[in-house]
DNA sequence: GGTTTGACCCTAA
DNA sequence: ATTAGGGCCAAAC
């Protein structure tokens, strides 16, 4: 491919365009895409530097609970729930957090949609 | 070049 | 089951 996959925010960018419309990833699943399972604070580091026209669906990604952990920064968490319902995603809210159903829409990692037994 | 912070995750008590 | 603390990788000061 064509993407520099020597620099790990390339990487993470090229795993978060990867999600499938409709569904979320987590930060952590996202980094482990990456090859550093380790590495979910870069990924959210990496999606905090990118600029408000990105093509990248920065707003399909979430933690690990399904919950949006944007709190205040150039964009409200408000946002971000806004488009995952453009989506398709249902976003609920509870106590002025958003949460997500990961039950349904947690992407499993590669197109293949459902739970993974624990 | 060392220190601190960050849209997090995991393990232990 | 819940709460608390440490760890990880990378960039900014």
């Amino acid at each position: 491919m064509a993407d520099d996959e020597g620099n790990i925010s390339a990487r993470i960018l090229n795993a978060v365009k990867n999600i499938p419309r409709g569904y979320v990833a987590s930060y952590g699943h996202i980094a482990a895409l990456a090859g550093s399972p380790r590495a979910a604070r870069v990924v959210g580091w990496t999606l905090g530097a990118l600029p408000p026209e990105t093509d990248i669906p920065w707003h399909r990604v979430v933690n690990k609970d399904g919950y949006i952990t944007i709190e205040n920064l150039s964009y409200p968490k408000e946002e971000q729930a806004r488009m995952l319902e453009a989506e398709g995603v249902l976003v609920q809210r509870r106590e002025g957090l958003l949460q997500i159903d990961r039950n349904q829409f947690g992407w499993k990692g590669r197109g293949e949609a459902g739970l993974e037994k624990k």
